[in-house]
DNA sequence: TGAACAAATTAAATCGGTTTAGGATGTAAT
DNA sequence: ATTACATCCTAAACCGATTTAATTTGTTCA
């Protein structure tokens, strides 16, 4: 194995200075006023020799790593996953690499995760919030690098981020019950002031509002999936008349499907559903089941694109960029009663 | 935003040198007779003023990043963000982070970025092979950094890995069917020359022969989802005779029930099935259907255990560790017919 | 008294770049 | 011949740690 070429012997077998091959390594030979000539020889060794800089040195020197922190609650929900895998996509045709690292829903284990983030220099950060940590990324956005949030977000906390519509997502789903002929539509949220599912719940309450009727919620003190499909097994006894039901996420509605299982109700004559996430699961369950899709590399572009725009230019445009994507309703005609 | 506080600070608070202070904060006070005294109020210092060793001077200096690159086919796979989850977990448990790329099964796109790894000093490689990187991960392994595959292995190229006995999951799954009746038992893979693939059929070979039945075996040359339905429903066609089918990978599964779902055939009674590889959607698909499922945590904490041992130590014993892990066949009744 | 040695600490090199401030050279203008 | 000004290039500081090779001081023993 031969060992790496340095500047310095570039400089050396060019008989110049490393600053004179630093500024032409970084295009700045124009601004630095180095001769077409000597750039030209400078370039032809880079070449010959492979020259690449060091990239530890050239992090240390300025700082900028290159690295982007990636912190979401688990990355090995298909949500996460999925938007990892398009992240990864975008940032390494950047040149920025990520490092990932789940919550857990843990306030301290995700305020440690930042301090290491911080502590390794990167250069931004993509998160999704686990709940009451306002303060800590109000702290992070005033220190001066890119933050962007997904998925989450806090309505008081100026940051940029991108989002889907949840509550209009919600509306039109609960909408599309209605037109299928649906009277008792319940909805299953979780008990947490978390804001995408707040919106959740506010676009299925308006569209019962406006078609004029009842509202059935139920709010599940998440722990654990035993004990949520206790809940929820028990909620839909109690509300014998329900005729419809919307998940509002992937895990309830994991749990959703087990408690539909277990009392042995039939989809869509005893009960439709709607799934707020898409995942294959549904696609495969027989019935198949209509959800609310959100757009994965989409939300992914966004947030690169925000993210890089933040982190190449010292444009800092002010003001947060803030996206809102809409989401797509993956009608399965089986999960609905044929009307 | 107060700025950090540098090993300078420490030493010229307490009128001491910087060595003095590294020493200590790398607990080697003892070995440097740096006196009980002293030490004692470095350490206070150091507390007072929170410092923390700048983790970029610190990788410059010592080359070592406490980065693992992290290379798979597809983040996004269920197998494989399972995976990353539990070596995020173990990793950062010992001050490591992970930083990630998928290869998309492609060689050039693999070779290139475990250059990016090195480049960035990677300080060891977690692999899950793509075909034809034999020289590439050959050459990595002489390179001074440990490296350990998983999932799939060049059985000529001495490597540390992690696998899952192949063989004989598939002769135990094979055997499983027999047991409970089926006689035409089909073999669904792609056409490979990957190890783990080639390994699984072999066990379903030695199966069907021990038992005295006939194979029948699909090498489905894998391009895309599409394409793989095609060959697939017009294996089962063919093959009319079957009663009981084995996907030997998650997304050849994926496709194999679409082909069903198509063909409209039922699961158990036109066809039984079992999928190499377990994932929610086999919970919940009515019937729900039995597989043969990886231990992920386990495969990552060997992953790990191995990856940390060749990292911390000196020790490098020689040889390398090739550990094999059993799978478990999660046998779901519904799946099979009731005999 | 001073040679030999141990104990405690430090100066300075180093890792490989980036960047600032200035030096050397040549040419044009006075 | 001196000044003025470009043009082209470089010396050296610096980023924050680790580590090697001394240096200082004190103690012991002949």
């Amino acid at each position: 194995m031969k060992k790496k070429v340095s500047i310095k012997d570039i400089a050396r077998q060019l008989g110049i200075s490393i600053s004179t091959v630093s500024f032409v390594v970084n295009g700045k030979a124009k601004e630095k006023r180095i001769s077409d000539d000597l750039t030209k020889k400078v370039l032809q060794l880079v070449e010959e020799l492979d020259y690449k800089p060091d990239a530890l040195a050239k992090s240390f020197r300025t700082g900028k790593t290159n690295i982007i922190g990636f912190l979401v609650a688990d990355i090995s929900e298909p949500f996460f996953s999925g938007i990892a895998r398009f992240i990864d996509e975008k940032a390494s045709q950047k040149g920025y690499k990520i490092i990932y690292s789940s919550t857990k829903n843990n306030k301290n284990k995700a305020i440690e995760l930042l301090q290491i983030f911080q502590d390794r220099h990167v250069d931004g950060y993509i998160i999704a919030l686990p709940e009451g940590l306002e303060d800590e990324v109000k702290a992070l956005t005033l220190n001066q690098k890119p933050v962007v949030l997904f998925d989450r977000y806090f309505p008081e906390l100026n940051t940029d981020h991108v989002i889907i519509n949840n509550e209009e997502s919600t509306y039109n789903a609960t909408k599309h019950l209605v037109d299928n002929g649906y009277k008792h539509i319940g909805f299953v949220t979780i008990d947490t002031i978390e804001q995408q599912m707040l919106d959740r719940l506010k676009g299925y309450e308006l569209a019962i509002k406006t078609e004029g009727l009842q509202e059935s919620i139920i709010k599940i003190p998440y722990s654990n999936s035993a004990s949520s499909i206790k809940e929820i097994s028990a909620y839909f006894q109690k509300e014998q008349q329900l005729d419809a039901v919307i998940f509002a996420a992937n895990y309830i509605c994991m749990d959703g499907l087990r408690s539909i299982q277990r009392l042995d109700l039939k989809i869509p004559e005893d009960l439709a559903v709607v799934s707020f996430d898409d995942f294959e699961l549904l696609e495969f369950s027989s019935p198949t089941i209509t959800a609310i899709a959100q757009p994965l590399e989409d939300i992914a572009e966004n947030i690169m694109s925000i993210l890089l725009s933040r982190l190449d230019d010292q444009k800092s445009e002010k003001g947060h960029k803030q996206v809102v994507l809409p989401t797509v309703l993956n009608v399965r005609k089986s999960s609905l009663a044929q009307s």
